[in-house]
DNA sequence: AATACTATTACTCATTTGTATAACAAGCAA
DNA sequence: TTGCTTGTTATACAAATGAGTAATAGTATT
């Protein structure tokens, strides 16, 4: 007669709260932010609806934390590839460049998924935090980076100036990888990089990176 | 008994699209793409949402063409301030920056416009065509100034060469629009725009702009 | 002033959605 | 094994949503 309860696991909390998320990212993924139903979600964390309310109080506040997890590992998987060179200051500003500018930062996945929760600003409240957090970290390695190139070649360290600079070579960064993100098949990525490194020479005005 | 029949004006087909165009952009302002229900549209519009059905086939037109119209109108903008401008091709790039990164071309309703829409790129159909679209017309109003500035300083033109640096020009435009729509609370306006100008500047390796 | 056209309203329906609650079972402890 | 905690399922429900249909009234035309 009755079909029978189906079977489970109990995962740690830590393990149910990453599949939950990583779900939530791949409904926004497949089909916008509407797309993230709790069913949807649930379906794909192999769980059921119910579940999602015994760690999270609201939809709402599991979309806020796969925002931030969804910010912070792209600043981490740039910043990581830092931490294993110790290569001159030139260098590793071109790493992180290069970073920055291909697979698994830039591709079309972070970019919807970026774009559906900045779109949420102001509608949905915490997310304005949580994009400036993010934002001032990623700038902030910008502006450190810059800093140590300078001090290599025995520039004057002008802090308004060097603050200027990083918001110029964010905003470059940043829109490179947005159009990247959108039509990775437009660009070459070998040429699309060194497009990324010789502007920012430009900007900061560097013969060599 | 029965209340009356409410009263309604009959529109010209012209007028009522836009109409419900705008009413659609202001509820996704409001509450981001998920809160442009028929029903709140119709309601912003002034109208009852079976209404919607006789202007668009269903609700991912109507989208559709809230989309173009957003984003045609952001570069209208920026263009149209250049047509009256007939200075010299340095002043009219300038300007071009100018009109990009201050209201009402740089405001947060534009970005979170843009963003909804963009995040459901490969979701909906017809949306990375109109991104595509949007992005070139831009992209190639960037190309033709520069040409113009190089036409004027009587450097070499190289095509190719050209072509890189509207991409990052482009890139540098967009990526300071995005932050200055999400954060225009940050920035002093007129340091944003000279910002804005001397990056430009840098990366075209110009003395004055 | 009468007529015809159709933009617009009013109403309906089947689905989907977020959330709430109670029952169940996995797995740890004794 | 037995009992206990709680992670997990099952089920329910009210509200909201996109879409369909028929009636109505605004308005241009004559």
């Amino acid at each position: 007669m009755s079909t029978p309860r189906r079977s489970f696991r109990r995962a740690s909390e830590e393990e149910r709260r990453a599949d939950l998320i990583s779900a939530t990212q791949e409904c926004i993924i497949q089909g916008g932010i509407g797309a993230a139903t709790t069913r949807k979600i649930a379906d794909i964390a192999g769980v059921t609806p119910g579940l999602l309310r015994h760690y999270f109080p609201d939809k709402t506040s599991l979309l806020r934390a796969t925002y931030q997890v969804t910010m912070s590992t792209m600043t981490q998987q740039a910043v990581q590839v830092l931490e294993h060179c110790e290569s001159t200051a030139a260098a590793r500003l071109r790493l992180f460049i290069e970073t920055s500018l291909k697979p698994p930062v830039m591709q079309p996945r972070n970019h919807k998924l970026w774009a559906s929760f900045t779109s949420l600003m102001n509608a949905v409240p915490e997310i304005s935090n949580i994009h400036r957090e993010a934002y001032l970290e990623f700038r902030n390695v910008c502006e450190a980076l810059i800093t140590e190139v300078f001090i290599e070649l025995g520039r004057e360290l002008d802090t308004q100036h060097i603050k200027r600079l990083s918001i110029a070579v964010n905003a470059l960064i940043d829109g490179l990888w947005v159009e990247g993100c959108m039509a990775i098949e437009l660009f070459d990525q070998e040429e699309f990089i060194e497009l990324g490194v010789s502007s920012v020479q430009s900007l900061l005005k560097l013969e060599t990176l």
